[in-house]
Formats: C-alpha cells, sequence, structure tokens
DNA sequence: ACTACATGGATTTTT
DNA sequence: TCCATGTAGT
C-alpha cells in the first residue's frame, strides 16, 4: 500500500515518515522540508498506524509552529477544527495540569506568570526582605533563579551549588519566590513544565496514565530542549520508546536560554538502538548561499554533520557592502532596496537582519524616510501594552483572586488612593497572618479593620472583585471587560494619565474586546480560565501578515524558521557579531554567534547582502569597528565585494548624506584591486591615508597591517577593506 | 502619593 | 543616545 502521505517526499524524508517506532533522530538540515516532514509522519501514524489523534504528543516552542503543524496535519487527515495534542511545551503542560495540579499543590483555576509578573514578584520580595536593589538587582535574581529551575534545582540543590558567596541573597529570594508562586496557586513558564516533570517522577500512577495516553511523542527543534523538556520527552516516551525528535544542531541559538546541546548531541548514546536520519537536499537555497553558510559552520566543533546539497544552481555571489559609518550603510542598504524591487523582488521578500536591536533605528528612520513600508518583528508584544496588562490583571483576579502578583498591579489602578505605605502595611498583615493578599483582605474586611480613606478604598476594592466574579457566567466574556471598564472608568485614567496615548490605548482595549469574543465564539466551552491560558502562553507576533507588501526588520533570533527570497545582514562588525559579550560570558559563545550567522544566512532563499560600518555612534558614541571575523569565512568564490558605489558621499559625512539620494546604480561588484605590499601608501574612507606595515595570512584571510595618519594600528581583511592606493595617484 | 530629575547600563528573548 | 530604575521634591 503506497499511501499518497509518501508522495513527493524523497528516500530520506520518507524513510523518516515511515520509521516504525522506537527512538529516532531525524537531523534535519536549514531548508530540508523538516515541518513536512513531522506533519507527514504524524498523520502517517494516524491514518496508516491506526493511532488515535490525541495519542500523539507533539511537542514545539512556538505557536507558530504549533498551529502551522496543527493546521497542516489536519489538512492531511482531511479533518478540520479538531484539537490535536501539537502545541508548545509550555501549552501541552498547562492542559495536563488542568487535571493534574491538584497533585502539585495547585487548584484548577492556577495562574500562569508571565516574564514581567515574574520579576514584579521579585522586586516585591526583594522589598519585603529589605534588600536594596543596588546590590541585589532584580533582573539578576530572576535570572538565576530561572536558570536554576531549568536545571531542576530546587532552593536547596540552589545554595549547595552556589559558587559566589555574594551571591547567596539569591537563595532567599528563591525560597520566598517558590513560597509565594504557591499561596498565589501561580505557576512561572519553567513550573508549567516542572511540575509535570516532578508529578511523573513523583506518582507511578500519574505517569502510567500519561504515558499510556501518549503513544508517541515527538519533539521539533531538539537542539533547543533544556534538562526539564529533556526529562520531560524522556519520562513520557520512558514506557514505549516511542520517540522521534527533529532538529539541527547548527541552529542552536538558545543555550542561554537554557538550551542543551548535549540533549541532540549525545541522543544516539542516550537512546540505545536510535535510528538517525540525515536530511541533507535543501530545497530553498542557491548553491552560493549553501556554500557559504557549510564553510562558515565547517568552523564549529561541537557538531553531528551533515552536508547540504542543492540541485538548484549556484546562483548569484554573496554581496559584502563595506561602509564608512552607519548612516552611509543604511543609505547602502535602501539602495539595495530600491534595486531589488526594481528587478520585481516583492517587498516582503526582503528582510534585514541585526544582532542587536539598537541597529534597527537608523534602517527604521531611512525605510520611512524614503517612504518603503516596513515591520519590525518582536516589537512590544500585543500582551505586554500596559494597558492590555492592566486589564488582563482585572481578569486574572476574577478567575483566581489569590493571585497576588495581579493584586498588587491592579489594587491602585486606576488610582484609589491605596499608596505604598497601605499596600506595605498590606503584605505584612498577610505574612503575619499567614495567607493570601486576597485572604487577608477579606478577613480585615470581615473584621471591620478597614477604616480610613485607604481602608474605604480597600473595601470597595474588594466587593468590586466578588461582584465581578458573580456576574462573569451573566455577562459573558467581553461582558466582563466591559463592565470592567465601566467600573473602573479606565478609558478616563488613561487620558489623564497620558493624553498623547489614550486613544491608541482605547484602540487595543477594543481588540482585547474582539480577542474576548473571539474566544468565546470559537469554540463550545469558553472560559474564563481557558481564555487566560491563551493569552499567557501566546504572543501577539505569531499573528502577522506574510503578505503584507513590506520589508522586514528583526534580530538574527527572531529570523529563524522563516525564509526571504533577499536577505541583508548589517552590522557585521567585530564587536557586534560575534558578539563581544556574548562570546565572554557564555562558555560556548563563539560557535553559537556563529550558529546564528548560519541560521542567518540560510534563511535566504536567492540573495544575501553582508554590511558593515567602519565607525559606528552607538550608545552615545562612536566606536571603530572591525569588520566582522565571519566574513572571513566565507570563501571567497562565492563572495563578491561591492566597492564605492557613489563617488563623492560615504565617506567623510558623518552626518550622513544632505538629502534624498536619487535612485542609483546597483551596487557595483568588483574585486578586490590586487595585492597590496608592506610600505604602500593606502587611502581608506573612515581612517584616512596610512602605511601598510605588515601582511597576515594568504587568500580570503589575507589581513594588512596598518598605520593610520596619527592613529593607533589596524588590521584590515584586504578582500573587503577597500582600500585606495595612493602611491600611484601622487606620481 | 505623585511627578520630575539623575543615574547607570545597554546582547539575543521561542513560552 | 535611549531606556529603566531610584530618589528627591511638592
Amino acid at each position: 500500500m503506497t499511501s499518497d502521505l509518501l508522495e513527493n517526499l524523497n528516500p530520506p524524508q520518507r524513510e523518516a515518515v515511515t520509521h516504525p517506532g522506537g527512538p529516532l533522530l531525524i537531523i534535519a538540515g536549514a531548508g530540508s522540508g523538516k515541518t513536512r516532514v513531522i506533519t507527514h509522519r504524524i498523520a502517517w501514524l494516524i491514518r496508516e498506524q491506526g493511532l488515535r489523534h490525541s495519542a500523539v504528543f507533539a511537542a514545539t516552542f512556538t505557536n507558530k509552529a504549533a498551529e502551522e503543524m496543527s493546521h497542516r496535519v489536519q489538512r492531511l487527515l482531511g479533518v478540520s477544527g479538531v484539537s490535536l495534542p501539537i502545541a508548545t511545551f509550555h501549552s501541552l503542560c498547562a492542559r495536563m495540569l488542568r487535571t493534574d495540579a491538584p497533585l502539585v499543590g495547585r487548584t484548577e483555576r492556577y495562574t500562569i506568570l508571565d516574564e514581567a509578573d515574574q520579576r514584579g514578584l521579585i522586586k516585591d520580595i526583594l522589598k519585603s526582605l529589605g534588600l536594596r536593589a543596588e546590590e541585589c538587582p532584580p533582573a539578576y535574581a530572576q535570572w538565576r533563579i530561572n536558570q536554576a529551575k531549568m536545571k531542576m534545582q530546587t532552593p536547596d540543590e540552589f545554595e549547595a551549588t552556589l559558587e559566589r558567596a555574594e551571591d547567596h541573597w539569591v537563595v532567599d529570594v528563591f525560597r520566598q519566590y517558590e513560597r509565594r508562586l504557591g499561596e498565589s496557586d501561580a505557576f512561572d513558564f519553567e513550573d508549567l513544565i516542572l511540575s509535570v516533570v516532578r508529578l511523573l517522577e513523583g506518582s507511578g500512577e500519574r505517569l502510567h496514565h500519561w504515558q499510556s495516553r501518549f503513544e508517541h511523542v515527538l519533539v521539533d527543534e531538539y537542539q533547543d530542549t533544556n534538562l526539564v523538556q529533556y526529562r520531560l520527552v524522556k519520562l513520557l516516551s520512558g514506557a514505549h520508546g516511542n520517540l522521534c525528535v527533529v532538529g539541527d544542531e547548527d541552529q542552536s541559538i538558545y543555550s542561554w536560554r537554557g538550551a542543551d546541546l548535549d540533549n541532540i548531541l549525545s541522543f544516539q548514546r542516550d537512546h540505545e538502538g536510535a535510528k538517525v536520519i540525515r536530511l541533507e537536499q535543501n530545497y530553498r537555497s542557491t548553491g552560493n548561499i549553501l556554500g557559504a553558510a557549510s564553510a562558515v559552520i565547517a568552523h564549529n566543533t561541537e557538531r553531528l554533520g551533515k552536508t547540504l546539497w542543492t540541485e538548484a544552481g549556484d546562483g548569484e555571489p554573496l554581496c559584502l557592502i563595506g561602509a564608512a559609518n552607519e548612516h552611509a550603510e543604511a543609505e547602502r542598504v535602501l539602495e539595495l532596496i530600491e534595486h531589488e524591487r526594481r528587478r520585481g523582488t516583492p517587498l516582503r521578500e526582503i528582510a534585514i537582519f541585526y544582532r542587536v536591536n539598537a541597529l534597527s533605528r537608523i534602517f527604521e528612520e531611512r525605510l520611512a524616510a524614503a517612504d518603503v513600508p516596513y515591520r519590525i518583528f518582536g516589537g512590544v508584544r500585543f500582551f505586554e501594552r500596559r494597558e492590555i496588562k492592566d486589564l488582563i490583571a482585572h481578569l486574572d483576579l476574577v478567575e483566581n483572586p489569590e493571585n497576588s502578583v495581579a493584586l498588587l498591579r491592579v489594587i491602585n489602578v486606576p488610582r484609589r488612593g491605596v499608596g505604598e505605605k497601605t499596600l506595605r502595611g498590606l503584605v505584612k498583615e498577610a505574612d503575619r497572618r499567614g495567607v493570601s493578599l486576597w485572604q487577608a483582605l477579606r478577613q480585615m474586611v470581615h473584621e471591620g479593620k478597614l477604616r480610613g480613606k485607604a481602608g474605604n478604598a480597600l473595601r470597595a476594592f474588594v466587593d468590586q472583585i466578588d461582584d465581578w466574579r458573580e456576574s462573569v457566567s451573566t455577562l459573558g466574556l467581553p461582558g466582563l471587560l466591559d463592565r470592567i471598564l465601566e467600573d473602573t472608568d479606565y478609558a478616563a485614567h488613561l487620558r489623564k494619565s497620558d493624553p498623547l496615548s489614550a486613544a491608541g490605548r482605547v484602540e487595543n482595549i477594543e481588540e482585547l474586546g474582539q480577542s474576548l469574543a473571539e474566544y468565546e465564539q470559537g469554540r463550545a466551552t469558553a472560559t474564563l480560565g481557558g481564555y487566560l491560558e491563551r493569552v499567557a502562553l501566546t504572543t501577539a507576533t505569531d499573528d502577522y501578515d506574510p503578505d503584507e507588501e513590506c520589508v522586514n526588520l528583526m534580530t538574527l533570533h527572531c529570523a529563524k524558521g522563516l525564509e526571504f527570497d533577499v536577505v541583508v545582514i548589517v552590522g557585521m562588525e567585530e564587536p557586534i557579531f560575534p558578539n563581544r559579550r556574548a562570546v565572554e560570558e557564555q562558555g560556548r559563545g563563539l560557535e553559537e554567534e556563529r550558529r546564528l550567522f548560519y541560521v542567518g544566512l540560510t534563511r535566504a532563499r536567492k540573495r544575501v547582502f553582508l554590511t558593515h560600518a567602519m565607525t559606528r555612534f552607538l550608545h552615545g558614541q562612536t566606536q571603530r569597528n572591525l569588520p566582522s571575523a565571519f566574513l572571513g569565512e566565507i570563501p571567497r568564490e562565492v563572495l563578491a565585494v561591492a566597492g564605492r558605489s557613489q563617488p563623492g558621499w560615504g565617506g567623510r559625512h558623518p552626518q550622513g548624506v544632505p538629502g534624498r539620494q536619487k535612485s542609483v546604480a546597483p551596487p557595483r561588484r568588483r574585486g578586490t584591486m590586487g595585492m597590496f605590499r608592506t610600505g604602500e601608501r593606502v587611502s581608506h574612507d573612515a581612517f584616512g591615508e596610512g602605511t601598510i606595515l605588515g601582511v597576515k595570512g594568504e587568500g580570503s584571510m589575507r589581513r594588512l597591517v596598518i598605520r593610520f595618519e596619527g592613529k593607533e594600528l589596524v588590521e584590515l581583511l584586504e578582500s573587503y577593506a577597500q582600500l585606495e592606493r595612493l602611491d600611484r595617484e601622487e606620481t
């Protein structure tokens, strides 16, 4: 029986799809049809192997990936509107906890804290412990606590492994934090998975229950899993061993978020008899792009190794563009976009990637000035806007008033005259009684202890929450929101606190109402808890429109999983990319930076442009930047160097080019201007005139050591330094 | 209790 | 430069 599910698959893809069971590692190179293989495999398991829909646990890292997979599987199966267990790790665990939360000390109405909530809670704890923010930065505590949790450390274990004595305060914060989470009936992101792991480890009955529920376990982006996710997957597949993981070690770029590359590197050792399938045929990029990416990544040592190939032709060479400063760089990128436009490339097929967000601004400004539509990925997310967070916090409280984080956020918004002093008293009182803030409030109301201006406000607040809680069922979700808006006169509060942005914020609130209505309409059992779970685990970047006609700006991290005809990677400069801090502060820094470059390159279908500026104004000062070392790792034969395309500009105009540039010729490509020798006089756009003192390396790695007039020594890669020979001109 | 200024720090951020 | 955060003033 040849299933139509196997049509249009290449042999290794087919083998991966039809692998019967047992551990399977699919090493999926960039652009090798990974999603296709996963979705076809799930469909194949269900249709050809007779698996129940609900028996395939398929975990991803992003909602977007999960949604796409889920849709495609449903399409393959010819069904729709089915809720398959294809979702993010967090979402799958949240679902398991909807029934099992009471077994880990929470209720079914638990709350999910996002990172902002988490930071709020930590700040609060710091305050109540009397720690000063200068010596004990909340962000640092948050980071350490999350790191510890990702390593499955309890506060005690964290304390035992603490290396720096001066960090001991974090232990206290961690202990308090865990306690307060419990009191608030809340999970943070990591807890969602961690709690399930602890549950499965602690209860044979639950382990058996979930193991038999999920007969196959699939993991996407396996190179990004951390210890907790690894344990979860191992536990769930422990009984039957039907574990299929898909990943690419060369695209692991989240180690700083706890991802452990060893999970994928040692999969074979870890799972006896594991089958390994490599997907190496690339269906996305040209030969030249693939050649560049492969050559770059070959410098890494922590690899399973794979050889990407394509049936496509070489295509055009990658194009390196050097500019004198960031203004010139932006100008060149704009020219390039204009040129692409005339070539017929749709704007939505052009992307600008940068290593750090700080680089995006100048491109935004230039694009806006030139009336080129653009959009930025990963800005402030919808559900992180202040007004939305405020209202969600109200909803959180209605669902679960024990949630102290939400309570503190909301108790004086809009202003009710409940200040810091009153609040501190309340926190202290709750602490003394050993109950949540909400419980303390209720008890105090009951005992008639709340008097005075603040007391009245607090009593009214308690009544209001109770009132809302009672009316949820009659009002419906959008109705509840309206009621909250009305009762708090929130719009007036917005107008008062920030008149300029009020209109936009009101619009956002209307959108929130829309989203509530949509949620309610979309399902038979729409609950407030269900909606809040979705909100907590969803970023609104998930719903961007890929067809919108605009240039895409994003960090290299955001680019993972996307593809464009034309990719421009800007800021290819030494301290920025590879990022000096990343290299210094993380053990595997340089290799991870290189993987990031690899990810960027492999996003491109047709053309890649790499740009760098000799000097850049950043953080309030002008820095002089050498071209990225990664540029030297690209084989010379696939790299073209654009010369100065506009005589008379681009060089010594620190203020940028005055006025609008008329459309100009495409970046001209030309090779280097012959080899330079020691002793020759040269001129350079940014550095001025100088003398070559020495030569290092050879071929594409040939570097020139130059002393520029009155300045220190500079080492430049000859192949793209854009030097001009002076001696000859002067004679 | 809220607002206005100073200070210091500035990768990346799937959930 | 720009932003978040902390403190001093009203």
